[in-house]
DNA sequence: TTGTACGCGTTATCAT
DNA sequence: ATGATAACGCGTACAA
């Protein structure tokens, strides 16, 4: 409740004296600067932001875009950005913008972007192009994480190698009956994600000289519960495969778990990978690809400093970080025998 | 780039009509109204939210306290609150302030919140006392969720009677010798959460007529290692309990792991019951209390709403929402026969 | 080194 | 119904 006249008057200086005095800058005598700074304690003052960003043009605010809260990766993602932020003295809006199309919360939009941000953080939503669009004219330093936006800085894997490595891995043990699970392409928020991982799995199977079964590829959403669905369609199938890569570990999960549920041996019948090393990972003895997310947050938190420190414009900024397989217990070479079928009566969930 | 005079100026009135005509406000003429419209979309113009704040003193952004992103529950309640918020305008502005003690990452203080926000949400986080006062000072409307702060507005469930079902399930099951896996209530973030759950399982205890053997009271963090680490000091035992209460479902599900590590057999010989029902829990078999998580978020939200659109002091509310006990596969009756020991050469780890 | 005064882009009050 | 103008609280040239 007490503004900076009242810092100036009772220190016994102009207002200006207060402004310099307070936010560190020079040109103010080390006597004056302890009084004014023993006076806006006494005072309990606080300058304003608004009137602060009305006049400086700065809000101290980063905007981070995500299309989920409750995944664990995006979650850690934010995480690892959000310490680095606000350790600088920035403050995180939260843009919850949701899944692809019917499911989609929040279109971004110029009234909920303008004036107030001093710069973007866009974890892993593939954004609509008129989003894109806004994006560009708000004049911000962006900074991506695992989605490519030209010009913008970014930070994640190598998706195609991080899915030929487990693909690669699962063709050593000596698999040539393979399943892929990955994430809707067409609909979903990792557009990119899951088109680089798909590209990883055929690059390992056509190395490795394994055939490319229509039928084991089969779309799903990012979830456990769209790992279940797919690993019902593929154990119901005539020949189901021997091995699973899952585009994520909580799809991987959902594998193991319709798995466990008919009563299908993992490693023994069926092996699974994954790719993530989600946090739950071990528990579940699932063998994975692991990436580090917290990481990559962090490091776009740094970028986003770096873009926000430096003025004008500076070259573009893209960093890769390393993935590593984690071998656990899911995986084993195959069975020497044909394998039982792990049929259900019915026709398979979709 | 264009402000409210060059749209005055665009439809030949004042910037004060500009105003009140963008605003939806009355007193202004359907024809004036359409011309100043057509000229701001025109000019692409949008409000700056600092100079309104300024003047109006309202924000438009909400303040959400939050000790952990990265885990399910927070980001769960994050979630639901965030998507009610936003749909009525309001920002998000996030303080994830960690854990206690030592992990502590962020103090709340007087220049993190000071006229940035209309509102604060404090979502299950222990605040040291100074920041609660701090939070009184900001004479802003409050809402907490599973955690009391007197006259604050609050959601949350009956921790006691939770904590107590799922002990009485054991109980009824027959068993008797029946270990707790807590929260340490003297570092933990969830203080009060972690005493309620104590005291509920010794309710039930004390109701069914089981023993309370000290060495089967475990303090833990709320993770799924700290699961883990429970559940090894407790197969450790002489003897060891029949059945495990584990304060959450990250905890059941180390418990779950270390004892399957061990081969033992969950439920023939260990029991074992969580509370939240994680989304994950389905995948584990757990038997456990479900809480309505994404749905305490969104009431909190909505009470926050209401505070703000609710002009002056408003009486205090108090939402407590229902708990469902969710039988799985992880606990059973206790086996007949004495069970066999599952000790690990070394000492318990701590 | 310090003070004066203007401007940041709105909203709100009053007059018209 | 509309317009002129004074706040809102601060940063910052510029003058002193």
């Amino acid at each position: 409740v007490s503004s900076i006249h009242d810092v100036a008057k009772a220190a016994g200086v102009s207002t200006a004296t207060v402004s310099r005095a307070l936010r560190g800058l020079d040109r103010v005598s080390p006597q004056t600067r302890a009084r004014v700074i023993v006076a806006a304690e006494e005072l309990r003052y606080v300058a304003s932001p608004t009137a602060a960003s009305l006049v400086s043009g700065k809000t101290h605010v980063v905007g981070v875009v995500v299309p989920f809260l409750t995944r664990w990766f995006f979650a850690n993602l934010m995480d690892g950005a959000e310490q680095l932020l606000r350790r600088n003295g920035y403050h995180i809006q939260l843009f919850n913008v949701g899944s692809r199309g019917a499911a989609r919360t929040l279109i971004l939009d110029r009234r909920l972007l303008w004036k107030r941000l001093d710069a973007v953080l866009v974890l892993s939503a593939d954004l609509e192009s008129a989003e894109v669009e806004l994006l560009r004219n708000l004049c911000l330093p962006v900074v991506t994480v695992g989605v490519d936006l030209t010009g913008c800085d970014r930070v994640g894997i190598d998706d195609v190698a991080a899915a030929e490595v487990a693909t690669s891995h699962l063709v050593g043990l000596g698999h040539r009956r393979i399943a892929y699970v990955g994430g809707n392409p067409g609909e979903d928020v990792h557009m990119a994600t899951a088109v680089h991982r798909l590209t990883g799995v055929r690059r390992a199977l056509g190395r490795g000289n394994a055939p490319e079964e229509p039928s084991y590829f089969i779309e799903s959403d990012w979830t456990m519960r769209g790992g279940v669905t797919a690993a019902s369609r593929l154990l119901d199938l005539d020949q189901p495969p021997t091995a699973v890569v899952a585009a994520s570990d909580e799809m991987a999960v959902g594998v193991l778990y319709e798995a466990r549920r008919r009563g299908c041996d993992v490693p023994g019948e069926l092996s699974v990978i994954g790719i993530d090393d989600h946090e739950m990972s071990f528990a579940h003895n699932l063998t994975t690809v692991a990436q580090p997310v917290w990481d990559q947050g962090r490091i776009a938190g740094e970028l986003l400093l770096n873009a926000l420190s430096s003025e004008g414009p500076h070259p573009r900024r893209v960093v890769t970080l390393p993935t590593a397989l984690v071998v656990r217990g899911s995986t084993g070479p195959p069975a020497a025998t044909a394998p039982a079928l792990h049929r259900l009566g019915g026709r398979a969930r979709t």
